[in-house]
RNA sequence: GGGCGCGUAGCUCAGUGGGAGAGCGCUCGCUUCACACGCGAGAGGUCGCUGGUUCGAGCCCAGCCGUGCCCACCA
């Protein structure tokens, strides 16, 4: 599998070191692309480069084999010019007879297109340049670097007014060692290298017979790519940190691959090389375990579960670690021999102006930075939230100032718990481990508990589906909204009535929802925000660590609850959206009937919306100058006569508006034939839902307006500031 | 040149055939007894363009434009 071979390597001249094909960053540069003319009148030719140097190497002038115009000099030779030397011309199927003149010089030594060329019709191979990258041919150049010697053979060549035909700028790709940013030059050399097609082979078979899956499943593509393609790796590398090779050279030369438990003969030299890096990271997923000891650890963890890297390294550590994983475990079961079951890919960290952001380029957020301003769970909970598998993510302070801000609010939350007496001890009904017990009689809990705890589990079933396919960001943003909008926005606002309401059995039922609910909310966000919850959860709990703290485990439905919670939100809203349109002061209390509450299944929570709503009890000399119809209630209020009747028309209109264009659109969709005809029965069933829900609307803001006009409805009031007026 | 993506609100992005969404930003009102790193209410989008399939398209198909990444080549 290991060979040595004379190969064309990208040499960085710099570095002293050779670097594989993936380490070469290639860019656009400017340059100079020369003509010149080899040979004299008939019998010349006119080639092209952008290396004049390397031409003292030159051992030929390819053409391609149908290229009529050069047909009759194909055999013959031309004199090198400054060398004297005389050089073959050749047919070669490699040259593209459309570029330039269709006529290439051959350097075998310095161009690995030109090595191969070279190798087809034997030519000589003439180095002409050192690994300093300094020239090395005898005559007046010699001891040049090779950006001097550039102009100083094109200067030489201009000394006879026939040879240098055109000099044009040019722009060409051009190698950089991805490290240093140094013009990599292609350079004649003696390495060892991987046989890579039957590794490679095996690496490709395990994910597609799905002894290895690849998440998501669209990376597929990606791997096999590189996998059935892949040419021999260069493994050596002229550095001086790495594993050396383990090759050792005899007093002829003969080389010898010396094994660990093996001592090297007598008087036998070590390869003075190194392995490439990327060469000792495929061994991770084994040598880490003791391999090649047959160790406990690698009879247990070999093959781990889940590889979590980013799919730019798919090629250079995954399928490297997939070809060593299968050949160092051959001898186990094809199952059993693969480095890891899956490989979930996500996506780049990107920056500002979407660059991927690398070390080497220096365009990196330090986390250590955002750790000190934002905090390390919300630096955490950035990255988290912003992973889909397999897509780029741009990150800004923005959002990690926001994933601080939920760090603060889970902490208020918490404290609020903490004050109120929540108990993490889990609500009757419900056993230690966080499963729903036996039945309980509905009395125990009520409405607003079922509720949360209903909400509660689907979460957690939401957020389990969610991490088992690696959609970590789906995962985070359930979670948030979850502990910010239904658990503090809504429910430790219903809560409060309860744990206030002076009746002890209430408030300590109360407290244990509350604890609980908090307590698996906790655990929930543990893996993306673990500093924060560990302390609360502790502070919660009494217990050591929430990282010993069992994976909520939670089943339990109540679609009544839900669907009764969702009708006093409504309610509420409906109620706040008069209230804002008023002008009203959030905390300004309002004298309000409720009519016909009691009648609806919101009978039972008129403490709580009078709590969210502000709203007091009728009093003597009550006289309502509003009343809204929501959820079957109507909402009597008396806002001491007076009503902004402009700022109330607008609020209806803009509602009406809206009940009206879903009314016409429901309506024109179920008067076509076509659809009645082709759609499924619940899609038409769901229109009619639709438009029964609508036509209410309508009917109900109609008269609204209607009474805002009536001298029984509202009095309109006088503008609370009259300078506009006048 | 080959391959794979992406184009949805001001910004960054979810949304794989049937009611256009989130965070931030923006507007208005509020220090309401967990939290102003907050609360409540709002504004804002012919879903890149053009065709096609379908009863129905942000979503499927074709072409085009823009943009990003990977691979190869550039004498």
């Amino acid at each position: 599998l290991i060979y040595r071979a004379e190969r064309i390597i990208n040499w960085c001249p710099r570095d002293m070191t050779a670097i594989s094909d993936i380490e070469v960053d290639h860019s656009d540069d400017l340059g100079e692309l020369i003509s010149i003319r080899y040979g004299d009148g008939d019998e010349s030719i006119i080639v092209a480069t952008t290396r004049a140097e390397t031409m003292l190497g030159d051992t030929a002038v390819a053409v391609h084999p149908d290229d009529e115009r050069y047909t009759h000099l194909v055999g013959t030779e031309v004199e090198l010019p400054l060398t004297g030397r005389r050089i073959p011309i050749v047919a070669d199927a490699h040259v593209d007879p459309s570029f330039g003149t269709g006529a290439v010089k051959v350097t075998p030594a310095h161009d690995p297109n030109d090595f191969e060329i070279g190798r087809r019709h034997d030519l000589p191979v003439l180095s002409v340049m050192d690994e300093h990258g300094v020239i090395t041919a005898h005559g007046p150049f010699e001891g040049l670097d090779r950006f001097e010697a550039r102009p100083a053979v094109i200067a030489a060549l201009r000394e006879d007014g026939r040879i240098v035909k055109e000099v044009r700028p040019y722009v060409h790709a051009v190698g950089h060692c991805s490290r240093c940013s140094t013009t990599v030059e292609p350079r004649l050399s003696l390495q060892w290298f991987v046989n890579v097609a039957p590794l490679a082979k095996a690496a490709g078979d395990a994910v597609r017979d799905g002894r290895v899956r690849i998440s998501p499943p669209e990376m597929n593509a990606r791997y096999f790519g590189w996998v059935d393609d892949m040419h021999d790796w260069c493994i050596s590398r002229q550095l001086w940190w790495g594993h050396r090779i383990p090759v050792w050279y005899g007093p002829d030369g003969e080389a010898r691959c010396v094994g660990p438990d093996e001592t090297a003969p007598e008087g036998w030299t070590q390869d003075p090389d190194v392995l490439d890096t990327w060469f000792s990271s495929a061994l991770w997923p084994f040598s880490t375990l003791g391999w090649p000891d047959d160790t406990a650890d690698l009879r247990d963890f070999y093959p781990t579960s889940v590889l979590i890297t980013a799919y730019d390294i798919l090629f250079f550590w995954v399928a490297r670690m997939m070809m060593f994983g299968l050949y160092a475990n051959r001898g186990k079961s094809p199952a059993e021999a693969v480095p890891f079951k899956t490989i979930a890919l996500h996506g780049l960290v990107r920056d500002q102006f979407g660059k991927k952001m690398s070390k080497s380029k220096g365009n990196v957020v330090d986390p250590i930075d955002w750790m000190e301003r934002f905090g390390t769970d919300a630096t955490r909970f950035t990255l988290a939230r912003g992973a889909t598998p397999g897509s780029d993510e741009a990150i800004s302070e923005d959002w990690a100032a926001g994933s601080r801000n939920f760090c603060n609010k889970l902490w208020n939350a918490t404290r609020f718990a903490l004050m109120n007496g929540a108990e993490a001890t889990p609500p009757f009904g419900i056993t230690q481990s966080g499963t729903v017990g036996e039945p309980r009689p509905d009395g125990d809990l009520s409405t607003v508990d079922r509720w949360i705890l209903s909400r509660l589990s689907g979460v957690i079933a939401e957020v389990d589906g969610l991490l088992e396919q690696f959609e970590f960001g789906k995962a985070c943003e359930a979670l948030y909204h979850f502990a910010w909008d239904e658990f503090c926005d809504w429910y430790l606002e219903l809560a409060k009535v309860p744990l206030a309401s002076g009746d002890e059995a209430t408030a300590d039922r109360t407290r244990k929802v509350f604890g609980f609910v908090l307590d698996q909310m906790l655990r929930l966000l543990h893996p993306v925000m673990p500093f924060v919850t560990d302390e609360l959860w502790c502070a919660l709990t009494g217990e050591d660590s929430v990282m010993v703290a069992a994976w909520p485990d939670f089943g339990f439905t109540d679609a009544a609850a839900e669907s009764e919670i969702g009708s006093l939100m409504r309610l509420v809203t409906e109620i706040r959206q008069f209230r804002s349109g008023q002008g009203l002061r959030p905390g300004q209390r309002v004298p309000a009937r409720l009519a016909g509450l009691a009648a609806t299944p919101l009978g039972a929570h008129e403490e709580s919306i009078r709590a969210l709503l502000r709203l007091t009890a009728p009093e003597d000399g009550f006289a309502p100058s509003a009343s809204l119809l929501a959820e079957g209630v109507t909402v009597e209020l008396d806002l001491a006569g007076t009503v902004d009747v402009a700022a109330e028309r607008k609020r209806l209109e803009r509602d009406l508006a809206a009940a009206q264009k879903e009314a016409q659109s429901m309506t024109a969709k179920l008067g076509n034939e076509a659809f009645t005809a082709k759609a499924p029965a619940e899609v038409i069933e769901k229109s009619r839902a639709r438009l029964a829900v609508a036509e209410a609307d309508i009917t109900r803001l109609e008269s609204r307006l209607a009474a805002l006009l009536s001298p029984g409805g509202v009095t309109p009031r006088t503008p609370r500031c009259s300078c506009w007026q006048s």
